[in-house]
RNA sequence: GCAGGGAUAGUGAAGUGGUUAAACACAUCAGACUGUAAAUCUGACGGCUCAGCCUUCGGGGGUUCGAAUCCCUCUCCCUGCA
């Protein structure tokens, strides 16, 4: 039976030093990188996004950046196909691939190759938007389909419900020789990280980049509902200063570490680092994984 | 100095005599998550020897069966007049 190739995968919280890992995995090991982030995705937005700089991406080739634009549309199902795509690609070359980021839904989808239902066309996500919670309860019963074990208190999961018309997910193993390293930094350290990275966003003309695109695109555009953009907007607008869209940034920053470290923690198969990472022990890992699929 | 206004849990802010350990928001802690995921949603959130008990609404005193809510007084803060 034929082996799968090694694929790494960096992930973790927002501002935990992933980007630079993976760059230097990349480049001992002559890797590409593969971002599995669903904002550095679009074009255009670039400074708030920590989107690797073009430096960066002359030293080593880097996919799924800059696929679409500021005001288009994406999604896991997406992201999956085109994470595949990329990783074969890569392995075809020879290359070792790497995907690193901190979008666990993304990452997840590749790695446990997730079989997501199509999109029903009967309904418009529009209408059923429109429809409060115990309207879309009604109708899902009226429709026959079988609530499983999603959230009914969670809107978003009734109206996927509805459009896919109750198909239930399948999840798999974890690919074949797939090294997961997550990245972890204290509470602390990682607000001191946050709070350091913004000022230097801020520093490389964060503000003109809000406001250049929120002129271009308007506030509905879809890069501008991220984290490092929309909280200029009461800015702009001449309610609030500076200092509160910085505090704001850095708390929308904060929150979502949360929620990301959350998603990360219930993998059992990830092998956590403390940062500064100690690079010894990730090359003594990756080794051990690119031995085992030589011979 | 005089006249008003105010002090409520980590923060902001409701509550103006009786299911009030005290709405709500934020923060915090924990959690969920398959075509929006930097999204969306859930629980906990005074203390404890925790299905019960104890202590809270600037401090002290009082009225009342009963007060964060009424009265007196003290402290501090804001505003108008001096």
């Amino acid at each position: 039976m034929k082996k799968q190739a090694p694929l790494i995968c960096v992930v973790g919280q927002t501002a935990t030093g992933k980007s630079s890992l993976a760059l230097r995995i990349a480049q001992e090991w002559n890797g590409e990188i593969i971002c599995a982030d669903s904002w550095t995705i679009h074009r255009e937005v670039n400074i708030g996004t920590a989107k690797p700089s073009m430096q960066e991406q002359s030293l080593v080739p880097h996919h799924l950046l800059d696929i679409i634009g500021p005001d288009e549309d994406f999604n896991a199902a997406l992201f999956k196909e085109l994470a595949n795509k990329a990783i074969i690609d890569i392995i075809a070359r020879g290359k070792l691939p790497i995907m690193v980021g901190g979008t666990g839904l993304y990452i997840d989808s590749v790695i446990y190759d997730y079989s997501f239902s199509a999109v029903g066309s009967r309904h418009s996500r529009e209408e059923l938007n429109a429809l409060t919670l115990p309207e879309l309860l009604e109708k899902i019963d009226n429709l026959g389909l079988e609530l499983g074990s999603i959230d009914i208190r969670n809107k978003r999961r009734l109206i996927r419900l509805i459009e896919t018309d109750g198909a239930q997910p399948t999840k798999g193993d974890l690919r074949d020789q797939t090294l997961l390293i997550g990245l972890h930094v204290e509470n602390d350290k990682l607000k001191r990280h946050v709070t350091d990275r913004l000022d230097a966003m801020l520093a490389s003309g964060l503000e003109n980049e809000v406001r250049q695109l929120s002129e271009r695109y308007g506030w509905n555009c879809e890069a501008l509902k991220g984290i490092g953009y929309i909280q200029w907007r009461e800015y702009f607008l001449g309610s609030e200063n500076r200092d509160q869209v910085r505090q704001k940034i850095i708390q929308a920053t904060i929150n979502l570490a949360k929620r990301q470290n959350t998603w990360f923690q219930r993998n059992k198969s990830i092998h956590w680092f403390d940062t500064p990472v100690n690079w010894y022990e990730v090359v003594g890992l990756i080794t051990t994984v690119l031995d085992n699929n030589i011979s």
